[in-house]
RNA sequence: GGUCCAGUAGCUCAGGGGAUAGAGCAACAGCCUUCUAAGCUGUGGGUCGAAGGUUCGAAUCCUUCCUGGAUCACCA
C-alpha cells in the first residue's frame, strides 16, 4: 500500500532532515484535488513545527526527500502546505496489471475465525412488508456481502415476531369475519391476507372504543373494557395455554404470512442462514433473570415483578418480567443473545433494527453486563434511520404505508415504460426484455435506498418516482451495458488478448485508473463503519469518471491496435468493478440496456 | 423534562480537522453521418441552523441556544 510507504517516509524525512520523531498518524494523507496537478497529496501544516520552517520550505524539503526515497514518485509540487506528488505511470500500469485486473480485487481471503452474527428483517406476522422493511433488509443483505468480502464469514439470522397481542388480534378478527376465505380463496397474497384482518381488527377495534366514549366511559377505561380487546387477551391465554384450535388458526395464518413473506424476500433478493421465532425463544432469559435476582443485581418488587436499576447509569428503571411472571421482549432478547453467543462463539452479534429502539439495545447491552454476561460487549445495534414521507412518519392507521410488493411492481413498471420509450428492448426476447425491466427496475430501488447513510433518516415521496437519471442505479446498469457492448464488439472484431503497455496515459485514463485504487479500501472501510452508502457512492464516481472517459476517449474507434486493447482492458476492468460494487449492494448488472 | 440523532444549493444527498464546500434532480445553453444520448460539456444557484470557543487551519471538534425527529410502557 503506497500511502502506509509515504507517510513512513515522511517519518524518515522529518527524522533525517530535522531529528525528530513523529508518527505516520500525524501526517495528513489524501488524494489531490482534481483541479491540481497530482496524484497523492501529503499535508505538511503538521509537520512544520518540527522542521521549524514556513509550510512551502517545509513541504519541499520533505518532496524531495520523498521523491529520493520511493521509486514510484516522478515529481512533485508545493502549494502552501500542500505537497502534490505525481506518480510515475508505471505505478499505476503495475498496478492495473498486477491488482486490479486480478479476479480478488477488492476482497480479503478468509481470515477471521470467529463468525459474525447479522440480524436483520425481523418482521411482524401480521403486517406485510412495507418501505421500512426494504431498508432494513436491503441493508442486512448488503451488509453481510461486504462483511463476506472483508473475510468474515456472516450468519444471517431472521428472528420473526409471530406470537403476541397483536397477533392475537388478527386471529380474532378472522374468527369473527373472514367467513373461511383463504389466500386462495380470495386472490390475495398471504401475508396481505393477514394484514388485512389485522386492520380490520383496529377499525372495529376503534370503532367499539368511539361508541363507549359516546355513552359516557372515559377513553382510558373503554380501551381496556371494549369486547374485542378483551377476546383478544382471552385468545392470548388461550394461546399460552396451548388450546388445539386457537394453534391451529394461528398456524395456519403465520404459514400464509410466511409464503407472502418468502415470496417478497425473493424478489427483493434476500435470504437467511437461519430464522428463528420469537414463539420458540419468547421463555428464553427467564433463567438469566431469575439467576440476577438470586445474586441480587436485579430488583423484584413487591408484586413480582423484576426490574433493573439503571438509574445510577443515567437510565431509568427497566422492567424484565411481568408481575404475572411472563417475559417481555427484552427478556426474550436477553435470551437470545446468550443463546446465539453460546452457539456460535461470535466476534460480534450485529442487530440490524431501526434507530426508534436505541434505547431498548442500550438497556440490553447493560444487563447482560450487570448478569456478567460477555455476549452484551460483543452486541452491536447498527441503527438506522427511518423512512419517511413528505408528510412525516409512515403510519398504518392512516393507510400512508409504502407496501413493498407494490413499491417494486410500481419500479418494474415505470422501468418497463422507460426502457421501451427509449426503444431498448426492441430486439429483445419477452423474457430478456421482463429480467431486463426486473434488474433495471429494483437496481433503481436499491440503490435510491442504499446510497444514503444508514444512520440517517431519508425521505421518499411516492407521487415522485425514482429517477433513473444522474446518481442513481441504472445510471450505473447502463455504465456497465455500455462497457460490455465495448467488449463485446472488439471479440468480434477478434481482437487479440495481449495487453500491451501503452507509452503515456491520458488524463481519463489516469482519472479512472485513479479511483480504481480506491476500490480496495473502500470495501475495507465500507466493512468497518458497516454503510453500504460508501460503496454506492463511489461506484457512482467510478462510472461518472468512467463515462467521460468513454465520451471524450476514443477506444475501438482508435487507430493504434495497442492502445485500443488497453483502454479495453482498463474498460473491462472498470466494469468488472461496477459489477462487483453493485454485487455487494445486492443489485445485478444487465449485459446490455 | 431527561437522553440520543439530525439540520450543507429550490429539492434529494455526499463531504465528518486541511486548498476556492461537491454531485444529482429541477432551470437554462450546447453536443448524436463515428464505440448505446438512461450519456457528456457548460451557466446560474451556498452567511454549511445561530452564536461563542479550541486550532496555523473548522461544514467537520467543544459549549450554549434554535428547529425537526426518535426514545424514556407490565408494547415489540
Amino acid at each position: 500500500m503506497i500511502e502506509q510507504k509515504i507517510r513512513e517516509c515522511c517519518v524518515a524525512a522529518v527524522k533525517d532532515l530535522y531529528h525528530q520523531e513523529i508518527t505516520p498518524e500525524i501526517i495528513g494523507f489524501e488524494r489531490t484535488k482534481k483541479e491540481i496537478e497530482g496524484d497523492f497529496t501529503v499535508v505538511v501544516f503538521p509537520l512544520v513545527r518540527f522542521a521549524r520552517k514556513s509550510p512551502e520550505a517545509t513541504a519541499a524539503e520533505v518532496g524531495e526527500y520523498l521523491k529520493s526515497n520511493i521509486p514510484w514518485i516522478l515529481h512533485y509540487n508545493v502549494i502552501k502546505g500542500f505537497l502534490n506528488l505525481v506518480m510515475k505511470e508505471a505505478f499505476w500500469l503495475d498496478f492495473l496489471e498486477e491488482e486490479a485486473a486480478s479476479p480478488n480485487f477488492g476482497t480479503t481471503p478468509d481470515y477471521h475465525q470467529a463468525p459474525v452474527i447479522l440480524e436483520y428483517s425481523s418482521p411482524n406476522t401480521n403486517k406485510p412488508l412495507h418501505l421500512g422493511h426494504i431498508r432494513n433488509n436491503l441493508l442486512g443483505n448488503s451488509i453481510s456481502l461486504i462483511l463476506e468480502a472483508n473475510g468474515y464469514h456472516v450468519i444471517k439470522v431472521n428472528l420473526v415476531n409471530d406470537r403476541g397481542i397483536h397477533i392475537c388480534k388478527s386471529l380474532v378478527a378472522y374468527m369473527k369475519w373472514s367467513n373461511g376465505e383463504t389466500p386462495k380463496s380470495a386472490g390475495i397474497k398471504g401475508d396481505h391476507l393477514v394484514g388485512k384482518y389485522y386492520v380490520l381488527f383496529e377499525k372495529q377495534y376503534k370503532e367499539e372504543i368511539r361508541s363507549l366514549t359516546a355513552s359516557g366511559i372515559p377513553e382510558e377505561e373503554a380501551a381496556k373494557s371494549a369486547g374485542l380487546i378483551v377476546e383478544a387477551q382471552e385468545v392470548l391465554r388461550r394461546w399460552e395455554a396451548q388450546d388445539p384450535e386457537i394453534i391451529a388458526l394461528w398456524q395456519t395464518m403465520n404459514g400464509w404470512a410466511y409464503e407472502g413473506f418468502a415470496d417478497t424476500y425473493k424478489r427483493l433478493g434476500v435470504e437467511f442462514d437461519k430464522t428463528y421465532y420469537e414463539s420458540d425463544t419468547y421463555l428464553l432469559g427467564k433463567a438469566l433473570v431469575y439467576s440476577g435476582v438470586e445474586r441480587e443485581a436485579l430488583i423484584r418488587k413487591p408484586d413480582g415483578s423484576i426490574w433493573v436499576d439503571l438509574q445510577d447509569e443515567g437510565l431509568d428503571e427497566k422492567l424484565l418480567m411481568r408481575s404475572d411472571g411472563t417475559s417481555v421482549y427484552m427478556t426474550q432478547d436477553l435470551g437470545t443473545a446468550e443463546q446465539r453467543y453460546n452457539e456460535y462463539h461470535p466476534s460480534r452479534m450485529v442487530y440490524v433494527v431501526g434507530n426508534e429502539q436505541i434505547y431498548h439495545f442500550d438497556v440490553l447491552k447493560r444487563v447482560l453486563r450487570i448478569l456478567g454476561k460477555p455476549s452484551g460487549d460483543a452486541i452491536f445495534h447498527l441503527s438506522y434511520g427511518m423512512v419517511e414521507l413528505p408528510e412525516g412518519k409512515m403510519k398504518s392507521r392512516e393507510g400512508t404505508v409504502v407496501d413493498a410488493d407494490d413499491l417494486m411492481e410500481e419500479m418494474y413498471l415505470t422501468a418497463e415504460e422507460t426502457t421501451r420509450t427509449l426503444g431498448k428492448v426492441d430486439d429483445f426476447s419477452d423474457k430478456e426484455a421482463n429480467l431486463l425491466f426486473e434488474t433495471i427496475g429494483l437496481g433503481a430501488l436499491k440503490y435510491f435506498i442504499l446510497k444514503v447513510d444508514p444512520k440517517k433518516n431519508m425521505l421518499f415521496d411516492p407521487k415522485e418516482s425514482i429517477d433513473f437519471n444522474g446518481n442513481t442505479g441504472p445510471f450505473i446498469q447502463y455504465t456497465y451495458a455500455r462497457i460490455q457492448s465495448l467488449l463485446r464488439k472488439a471479440a468480434d472484431a477478434g481482437s487479440s488478448s495481449f495487453v500491451p503497455r501503452p507509452s503515456s496515459l491520458v488524463t481519463q485514463e489516469r482519472e479512472v485508473i485513479k479511483l480504481l485504487y480506491q476500490y480496495p479500501s473502500i470495501v475495507r472501510q465500507a466493512g468497518d463503519e458497516l454503510s453500504p452508502a460508501l460503496i454506492a457512492n463511489y461506484i457512482y464516481d467510478l462510472a461518472k469518471e468512467y463515462n467521460q472517459f468513454y465520451q471524450e476517449v476514443p477506444v475501438l474507434r482508435e487507430e493504434d491496435p495497442a492502445v485500443v486493447s488497453f483502454r479495453l482492458e482498463l474498460s473491462s476492468i472498470t466494469g468488472d468493478v461496477i459489477r462487483k460494487g453493485m454485487k455487494l449492494l445486492g443489485i445485478n448488472v444487465p449485459e446490455r440496456m
